[in-house]
DNA sequence: ACCTAGTTTAGATTTAGTCTAAATACAGAC
DNA sequence: GTCTGTATTTAGACTAAATCTAAACTAGGT
């Protein structure tokens, strides 16, 4: 039973628009990671109205600082973005470029490894590699 | 006994210029992790002649091409560049911005952490967080 | 229904990075 | 040491990601 977009907002403490609905909505839909030109292809069509890109842009850094979505930084100069909350990690094809969840805990505990000197607060990990789809 | 710039631009095939010099040196000699325009300006003033931020790129990304560079994504929509070629990760300081250098060695082996079906090339893991200048 | 603070908008602006095509300089051959 | 071909550098035009502006429009509370 998960949250509906209007649910997730309504906590978070994001005012409604329908903008931002649709918005949140495709991400929350979506498993890629689409940078803000993608969001704004796919979603333009599901609003009656004219998207701007400033609200494309305005709505995805009000998003990421309600914590309703994450930046996702793979490649030099294209942010992505992720409504996948959980803490989780990326792995990224690098033939077809496709970016796969990998959830925290499939990976060993590395927050405690720094010592004392680092307070770490969170930490991302990037795979690069290939994607082997004939495994079983 | 480290390599020098020429030393190590000759080994990974790269020709020599002035230019290539005087910033393949810059990046050896700072633990910054500076973007093109901190190497612009932090390396225009050493040549003799004026230098053109396209030859700061062309130099830049060649460098990462030859192996001589990495490029280093902590933040969105700047593309930061380190000479540091081991096998290495970062400490982002969310107070100050300052990025440290985190051996591989210190932190357990997530290579192999996500089986078969991902054939991991390289990874790389971000830390933000909190450092402690005062530990002993 | 009214009000108002917050949101959206088109377009201008900023910034990071690439491209162009002419001038220059490196490095190997002589 | 000179010649010469190719790679590199350059200024400035260009592109693309993201932000800013200030006027028009909503959402949602009264
Ligand atoms: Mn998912
Ligand atoms: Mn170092
Ligand atoms: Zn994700
Ligand atoms: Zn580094």
């Amino acid at each position: 039973m998960s949250l509906t977009a209007k649910e997730l907002l309504t906590i978070k403490g994001v005012k409604l628009t329908s903008q931002r609905l649709v918005i949140t909505d495709y991400l929350m839909q979506t498993h890629d990671h689409p940078t803000a030109d993608e969001v704004l292809a796919a979603v333009a069509e599901k609003l009656p109205m004219a998207l701007s890109r400033a609200t494309v842009y305005n709505t995805l850094n009000a998003l990421v600082e309600a914590g309703v979505i994450r930046e996702v930084l793979t490649e030099p100069g294209r942010t992505r973005y992720d409504a996948n909350t959980s803490e989780h990690h990326h792995f990224v094809d690098i033939n077809s470029g496709k970016i796969i969840d990998i959830p925290q805990e499939m990976l060993p505990n590395i927050e405690k490894a720094l010592g004392e000197k680092y307070k770490v607060r969170s930490y991302t990990v990037t795979f690069y590699g290939d994607l082997n789809d004939e495994s079983p």
